[in-house]
DNA sequence: GCTGATACCGACCGGTCAGTCGGTCGGTAT
DNA sequence: ATACCGACCGACTGACCGGTCGGTATCAGC
């Protein structure tokens, strides 16, 4: 039972694997089910065994990476401290997660209007369980501690998250440098705003 | 010869105006070319009499389209006043724009991973000289003038225009209302950010 | 009213691709 | 040894879809 068990277990994860590589390199229509059999050395009858179609495979490979990215960002969010602080923490986190773990978040953006119906809601739920959701927590938390604005929890963490996905990218990674300069300049820009301060009196 | 150009003029616009109104509906591949000439009322030969392929249809009809845009913001890039006020001016026409007009701005940045190649870039570039390098004209005089902070301004106008893009949506429309609350967040938020206001000292 | 050009037609082709299905094989329980 | 079962195989199918092509309709200029 357990042989039975690891041996088609393996075999689903070898494929998650070979998926989440492909539909990182390619858009979801360009990855074919033969290219996925063929580098997870498995042919289609096989794939078909493990997974009922080819939406269904995408989207839970993307759900099962989301759910590990929400136990990593629930950390930020269980942490003592300032609301910028657990800020700064879910960022350089996410920040520092491996290219393509990073990367894997946008396709969630890229792909989600392929779907619809039932499979494209799980994925928008894991979505924003694994990222909105823990921001509004911390930013709610600072609502209430006076340290942010009065203003709609969600819509800032939104917000909040838009700056980040900004500043992932090549040309941003020229003017900021790695983690630490992007993640200054989304606080900075979140927090503070992008006026000049006054140099001298409140006025 | 005015009368040939007026009726293949008129026919290609028909078919520009079906496609946009089925692009917006279904994603580029759910759309069929028969679709789209069905809805325009021509045959498969007759929209390929005037278009060479089913992308170039596409990308023509966005370029078409963002030019228009580009043309639209531009009067706030030319406009008197700070950075704020052009900034609002831009803001504002943008939010004004009907619906779907203003949506068709999302489109590139949901296909745009299915191009690659020349056609890609003519809708890259024209896009960027949509909103962007507009925006960034406006950010790049509010640093020299000092209304805003030094920074590097294609990273801020990205940032703003995010920021813009996240106010679209139903959602927001229930918190802040139509164009002005919209407007005054996007404004509120990137030129003075999200944290409390110190009520009392400097400290 | 003839001629050429352009607009338009619609059946058809070539290719792709998700998904199927009858069958093989290795391991496990009895 | 036998019976069984889940893992896996791979040729095949049916539908779809972008693009083609030989032909017809319409209209301008002569």
């Amino acid at each position: 039972m357990t042989g039975q068990d690891t041996r088609a277990a393996t075999t689903m994860a070898r494929i998650n694997a070979v998926a989440r590589r492909l539909f990182l390199a390619k858009s979801y229509a360009e990855v074919t089910t033969d290219m996925i059999a063929r580098a997870a050395e498995v042919t289609k009858g096989g794939l078909y065994h493990h997974f009922p179609s080819k939406e269904s495979l995408y989207i839970s490979m993307m759900v099962g990476d989301l759910e590990r990215k929400r136990e990593l960002f629930e950390q930020a969010v269980a942490m003592e401290g300032t609301c910028r602080e657990r800020l700064a923490r879910l960022t350089r986190d996410f920040l520092e997660l491996p290219g393509e773990e990073r990367e894997l978040i946008r396709l969630v953006r890229r792909d989600i209007n392929i779907f619809s119906g039932e499979e494209r809601d799980r994925l928008v739920r894991a979505y924003q369980r694994a990222l909105p959701e823990q921001v509004e927590a911390i930013v709610r938390d600072g609502i209430r501690d006076g340290e942010l604005a009065a203003a709609d929890a969600r819509l800032l963490s939104w917000s909040f998250v838009a700056l980040v996905e900004i500043v992932i990218g090549e040309y941003v990674h020229q003017v900021l440098g790695d983690t630490t300069g992007r993640l200054d300049h989304v606080l900075e820009l979140f927090f503070g705003g992008a006026a000049a301060r006054q140099v001298g009196a409140i006025a």
